[in-house]
DNA sequence: GCCCAGGTGAAGC
DNA sequence: GCTTCACATGGG
């Protein structure tokens, strides 16, 4: 079964590939990705995106909330601050799009992700999907696929049996954190409806949830605009762009992208993020 | 061998 | 409050 959405200014490449999720893969039919269960592959073209689902759907709201088909970009970008920094972000890579992921497998993957390189971060999350995943339904002739484990499913697997899936020493954080959430002494759905102060600290409760990876959720899971991960990329182009010879502290530094980022500090945050991930030249260097 | 990666938590000052 | 360090593993 097959879908059109009409969309101006989606870059389907770089959403999917911004470090944003660790999932979606893609060859020559497209991008083929996990979306609540659901196995979807997705095409772009010049003014659209075609989805193709293996089982009949009729309601299509999950896809549009989790790749923010409705979201008008351009009133986003307007916010942004008319510097040369966000200019040539916002040229080098304008139609990337935060998405709307689910929370406990955004929240499961940044715990995963400390100190690791993007690709390995996939690699962690595809072990631990084939290993304790369920099996969904596929097109037939396609790859078989699996579901996220739940943090039920997690919270059943040995320490051992997780760090074979070569995450090392966040192998007892993930396990920790899936058992409060297992347990209800956090409801990742409530903190939907809360203020991003305190879906912040209730995040940064659990067990190997810092700042930056609270912000990662808080931001690619709920989309708490404001929210702003601080990572080594996002400092690099920070210190280079708006701390030339300096070494700002950290708490410097979200209070400055308070301040000066504007209410949608964390999309500029993945633009900067992206631009000088993917070409370490195409930010301006005020100086040197 | 070296340094680094979408960090966090504990210990020390 | 801040800085330093250990924590696994793999890429360049």
């Amino acid at each position: 079964m097959e879908r059109v959405f009409p969309v101006r200014d989606y870059d389907l490449d770089a959403t999917l590939a911004s470090g944003q999720t660790f999932r979606w893969r893609r060859d020559s039919a497209g991008w083929t990705g996990i979306i609540g269960g659901r196995w979807i592959r997705l095409q772009a073209d010049a003014a659209s995106l075609t989805a193709r689902v293996a089982e009949p759907v009729t309601d299509w709201k999950w896809l549009e909330d989790y790749l923010q088909i409705e979201l008008d970009l351009s009133s986003i970008l307007a916010t942004f601050p008319d510097d040369a920094p966000m200019r040539a972000a916002v040229a080098a890579c304008r139609g990337l799009r935060l998405l709307r992921q689910d929370p406990w497998e955004c929240l499961a993957s940044f715990i995963l992700s400390s100190t690791k390189q993007i690709v390995q971060i996939e690699q962690i999350i595809a072990l631990v999907c084939e290993r304790f995943g369920d099996p969904l339904i596929v097109p037939p002739g396609d790859t078989p696929a699996r579901a996220f484990p739940s943090a039920n499913r997690i919270v059943a697997v040995s320490e051992a049996d997780l760090r074979a899936c070569k995450m090392g020493f966040r192998a007892p954080y993930l396990r920790a954190t899936a058992q409060r959430v297992a347990r209800g002494e956090i409801d990742l759905e409530h903190l939907r409806d809360v203020s991003t102060e305190d879906a912040r600290a209730a995040l940064m409760e659990l067990p190997g949830v810092g700042r930056k990876i609270a912000d990662c959720v808080l931001l690619f899971a709920y989309g708490f605009p404001s929210a702003f991960p601080v990572d080594v990329w996002v400092m690099k182009a920070l210190r280079r762009l708006y701390f030339p010879r300096r070494r700002p502290a950290l708490a410097k530094v979200h209070r400055f992208a308070a301040t000066h980022f504007g209410p949608n500090a964390g999309y500029a945050q993945q633009y900067l993020f992206h631009c000088i991930r993917t070409n370490p030249d195409c930010l301006p260097c005020p100086e040197s």
